[in-house]
DNA sequence: TGGTTTTCCGCAAGCGTTTGCTTATTATTA
DNA sequence: TAATAATAAGCAAACGCTTGCGGAAAACCA
């Protein structure tokens, strides 16, 4: 009692008030069988002395920490920094905190932040993995340790696996078709590297889209690149410059627009006149620019995260509820459908 | 043993060895008293076993948990989510994690974050104050807890806090001089909400450079706005419209100075010739835009959130090491200097 | 060989809670 | 009034790990 600067414990108030821990315990969570009169007392010497359960010491005992693990490529990126925001705010709304790392797209990184993530014992985990991820045992080692997994926006391309994840094939057929209505015939895009599977899915919807408008699919309209800005300003100077030259332009996300764009320009084509854009949307303010994208192909990745958060947390309340054995081996694959969202003029 | 989904314990170690647990315990910790017979056919158990230690006993046990919490007004903001990976990355080298909260710029749901922290038990806790706080107790419960706090960014006004800080004024002082060198003498600002320190520390900043400058501080040309489109839009219109019309202007943020930009453009004013705009840096891509400012004031956040959780980290360490009291009340107030950035042309 | 140091390891407490089971007390019924 | 039921509270184990302390065995010295 002598300045211990400790902080007040059930045991505390136990003996101050000359009854046993337990029925402190109790007390604090209302048990029935505890008397109102005891209940009272306890209650208010807990308010008195400001006690405050030690979570930590909960959390060991019941063997859960209500917490979940995010991991990310990287958290200043607007796209993650959104799905992040959507789901700190899911978690909360269920009493779950969020803890968090980034893997900087580095597979080494990514690991060790498994571990740590195991070893602090959260609930569940949600993850994007790293561009270069292509092996999952460290995934695997989660199951030992009953973690559920819930991968969203970047999901490994493996079986049995809770994803969320945002079907870009059909923002990109609403792309296609947009341009057509808008009377582009031949339309070009430029894609991300090849092995990306977002790169695939764009690809994938380019296809559907050109030849169900009865547009022929042709190979040397659509070109990769490495995202950089040199690559871009080489892959739309090619394009801009081929035999059959594009009068509209689907790109890989906004950034590239914004460098295609200024490429387009100095080749002396008028934006949306000569030439349109249309994007994959990744950034908040493409609207303030000079000339944005005449469309985008909306991802939401708030509601990504706030969905992937809900699931997770479905799937954590499912391995409480005690099945004994997890006989539903049911896997969430939740899919968005991304929408083009037209820019009006402004 | 049969089909227990158990994870394996140092017990079991202990069992399966027939030796105690501290032996385990202390050969897994490579401790000087134990044998390097058994220590080895300790680790070689443990490896096979892929034992991992239970976090959750240890931080129960040692009443640390390696965590710092972070709480601050909007995760998805690009200011805030810079901050965040530079926090991240510093914890992550000191073997922190980070728990992750956000506010909305609601004192409620802060001071829910702050006991959900409190509770959890992390060891320290990074701050960035909602717009709306201007009470702090909910504070100082965590000094009973010995919860070390260091704020960034937002800062609150009350003596005895560590923080890390951008200093806003020479920043807007560098930037009024760039303006004078070109040529400019009549200058308008654009601020944000009256109340808001960041609004006076830009105000101020204004006051300092205007005055060395023989230029005399005219208060009809720094207009408060609330920084939504509509009121910084009005602002503009009357500043430009003013007996005294600026030729240049300085805007609260980039967002303001996107506005802006566009409301001189609907006056028929040529950017960049008529009139000028610089701001304070909070989107990474204005290079993109049409007219960006010819120069912002860069605030460093990814570096702000590093030097915060640097010296957040100093002083856990100072705690563990064992100051019996805390005698050393010196209170870190680290200020980083603001940077004009002036950005070339293109 | 007897005593002293070293080396190695085990015992047990403790961290703060929860919870199944038992016990003491009071109220209820016949 | 005695037997039974309902109510209220306590005991003690358990969660997994760390660590101060004491003890046995082995090594050393003289």
């Amino acid at each position: 009692n002598y300045m211990k600067n400790q902080l007040p414990t059930i045991k505390e108030i136990a003996k101050q008030l000359n009854i046993s821990i337990s029925t402190v315990s109790r007390a604090l969570h209302d048990h029935p069988s505890i008397g109102l009169r005891t209940k009272m007392k306890v209650q208010e010497l807990a308010k008195q002395l400001q006690y405050e359960p030690n979570q930590s010491a909960i959390f060991f005992q019941q063997g859960k920490t209500f917490t979940i693990g995010v991991i990310l490529p990287e958290l200043s990126e607007a796209f993650f920094s959104s799905a992040i925001s959507g789901i700190e705010d899911a978690a909360h709304k269920s009493n779950y905190t969020v803890l968090m790392g980034q893997s900087h797209d580095m597979v080494e990184k990514e690991k060790q932040l498994i571990d740590t993530m195991k070893n602090h014992r959260v609930d569940g985990l949600l993850v994007s993995i790293s561009k270069n991820t292509s092996s999952y045992e460290h995934f695997e080692a989660l199951q030992r340790y009953n973690i559920p997994v819930v991968f969203f926006d970047r999901i490994p391309k493996i079986p049995n696996i809770h994803y969320v994840a945002c079907n870009i094939i059909n923002g990109t057929v609403q792309a296609i078709n947009f341009l057509f209505k808008k009377g582009h015939r031949i339309i070009g895009m430029i894609n991300g590297p090849e092995k990306l599977p977002a790169t695939k899915d764009r690809l994938e919807g380019y296809i559907q889209a050109m030849t169900k408008s009865r547009l022929k699919y042709d190979p040397a309209l659509v070109l990769n690149c490495d995202l950089t800005k040199e690559g871009v300003t080489a892959a739309t100077e090619k394009l801009l410059t081929g035999k059959r030259k594009p009068t509209a332009i689907v790109t890989f996300n906004d950034y590239v627009a914004l460098d295609a764009v200024q490429q387009a320009q100095k080749m002396k084509l008028k934006i949306n006149k000569d030439i349109c854009f249309v994007s994959y949307a990744n950034l908040p303010l493409t609207h303030y620019t000079a000339f944005p994208p005449l469309a985008s192909v909306e991802q939401f990745p708030y509601l990504q995260g706030q969905k992937a958060t809900e699931t997770l947390i479905e799937l954590m309340q499912q391995k409480t509820s005690g099945d004994t054995e997890p006989v539903n081996a049911t896997y969430y694959k939740i899919i968005l459908e991304s929408q083009l969202v037209v820019h009006d003029g402004k």
